[in-house]
DNA sequence: GCCAATCTGGACTGATTGGTCCATAATTTT
DNA sequence: AAAATTATGGACCAATCAGTCCAGATTGGC
């Protein structure tokens, strides 16, 4: 098997180049021929590839939460306050509101679009949020290793509440909150670890 | 002026029966087709009446915001106690976790769906959310004089914190989350005013 | 009764939607 | 060289999209 002529294109970025779309624009309002024009893929090779688009889309949700991971695993890894971690993610949050486009998060904002319709993308994403949710609780565990957490706080309702605060403050950001109200909640959510 | 046959349909019902739509589907994914069946209109008239498709979403998005404001107006001043008020919001996010549509909130959908792309639509949502807010502000207030909350706390900063966390209790009851992380995550919320 | 406004339904538009199909070309392995 | 696989582009599809227009019916105020 595997005879013949090899993928010229690079899957992968096709696939990020849709993401892209998608992220921007949200499912309904992605078209196949925004899809076409920002992979630069033929039709043929499209739907050859990926099926349809909605396939197409949960392979993007897919790849999106794995970069996501990746991402947030190599940022705790490295960094070696737990503490410093989670305030980083916080000002990542914010340091969206000044951005000329606020995409926010592709599962935030999948759950908003899709998840109360769709039960296969309602998984995917509750997979998603499961997955954060985790390296987040290990970041708290992490803290408190370094002391900087009290060993009293149950890590996984911390990591709960955490996913949620960062969820509301990407609301906040969408809803046009101001830079110093987002600092402020973001302080607020920073102070309950402690 | 204003001679002639008068309005035979009911112009805030029809204006709530396509807030519904949008409410369930999403801007995009509502036709106008889709409308005018929730509607019971006829094309003519829901042009007529209201322009086009993303007037009548303006429109829909004002509706749900006045009627929004007007019930929790109603909800605060029936509430001896404005903890017990915030508790029964909260209360009432974590209940449509079991609900069969997840509907969420309009004006939080419309943030995660358009806010970022259409500044228009970002202004109304803003306003939205300033009311909001400025609502739960007065039951912090209430719950103060009430001595249910310390005198200490920042009524605007708490404020702005209860609606960003009742926004990510929103996408976690989205994201799929079980009933009893809901309630674990809105009691520490809940928690942080005391 | 007349005028003005409202309502309906349908015809019609041009554009766009997601998707299929096919002939042809390019490129690889066997 | 032959077979297998990937690629492209365009023709084609029925359905749907938002929106316009109009003729005619209805119904009220004057």
């Amino acid at each position: 098997m595997n005879v013949g002529r090899p993928r010229q294109f690079d899957e992968d970025k096709s696939l990020n180049a849709a993401m892209l779309q998608f992220w921007r624009h949200g499912y309904a309002s992605t078209s196949m021929q925004d899809l076409l024009s920002a992979t630069g893929l033929s039709k043929s090779s499209l739907y050859q590839s990926f099926g349809n688009k909605s396939k197409l889309f949960s392979g993007c949700l897919e790849h999106y939460q794995q970069r996501l991971i990746v991402d947030l695993d190599q940022q705790l890894s490295s960094t070696s306050s737990g503490l410093q971690f989670i305030e980083n993610l916080l000002n990542t949050v914010i340091s969206e509101a000044t951005a000329p486009q606020r995409k926010g998060c592709l599962l935030v904002n999948t759950a908003s679009e899709l998840a109360g319709l769709d039960s296969e993308i309602a998984q995917a994403v509750e997979r998603g949020f499961t997955k954060i949710r985790s390296v987040i609780a290990r970041a708290i565990t992490k803290a408190q290793q370094n002391h900087e957490v009290s060993a009293e706080v149950d890590v996984e309702l911390m990591a709960d509440f955490l996913v949620s605060g960062i969820s509301g403050l990407r609301t906040m950001v969408k809803s046009g909150a101001s830079h110093n109200r987002l600092e402020r909640v973001s302080e607020m959510l920073l102070n309950s670890l402690k």
